[in-house]
DNA sequence: TTTTATAATCGTAAAATTACGATTAATGTA
DNA sequence: TACATTAATCGTAATTTTACGATTATAAAA
């Protein structure tokens, strides 16, 4: 039913999926390089970088956020958006984890 | 609406992005943990490794295959899969450099 | 050849995602 | 105070994802 039964899976699995799922789309990634650009910078910045509306991009930083990878600030009648730092690392280790944990296996496959 | 867009964003963007979304959900990461482990193995033993139905893992494998990151190799009237590790390299070291294109600033948001 | 086992695919339904325009809330400016 | 700017939220629609049971195709076994 569409349903995504994450009670079934061990925390891990679903903080792991978590991150994967928030860099999932190709407007997340190209938000993400901005912040990791710029450092820091102005919702309305990413806005006029990304061919997509306002109110879309505003979407994506919502679900950016939600994952924890970025927070934003507000300032005056702007808000300033950034990379988290220290979830930043949790996904990138969490992540680097589940890549390095393959060891090449002198047979491929069966 | 709800369609992608992906014409607008960089290749890699596009990549990093399919990578990622494979990953973005529980079961697959513990359908690759389960790969990840044994080295290689018979969709059946993922199933029964998995609260979800015979048809539903079908799914997931379907979706890794299609990213790339996992081979089905037909051994009698099983199949047999196991990491691409080709792939799995391209997707480690993609999502590395975004990660690693962080770079702790002094002054973390405006 | 018939039966059994394995795994993909089909059909379907519910839920989530993606996208946009319009509206709203909040803050700064005239 | 009235106006303008900024960004979140609402409402809506199309698409995609998730999940399952049922069916199908294939190959091994009886």
């Amino acid at each position: 039913m569409g349903l995504s039964k994450t009670e079934q899976f061990t925390d891990e699995e679903i903080l792991i999926a978590r991150f994967a799922k928030a860099l999932g789309h190709p407007a997340r990634i190209a938000i993400l390089r901005v912040l990791l650009e710029r450092k820091a910078c102005i919702c309305g910045d990413i806005v006029d970088e990304l061919p997509l509306s306002q109110s879309t991009v505003s979407q994506h930083l919502k679900e950016l956020k939600e994952a924890g990878l970025i927070q934003g600030d507000i300032d005056g009648k702007k808000v300033c958006y950034c990379i988290n730092e220290q979830v930043w690392k949790q996904a990138q280790e969490t992540l680097g984890i589940l890549f390095q944990s393959y060891t090449a296996s002198d047979t491929s496959c069966c």
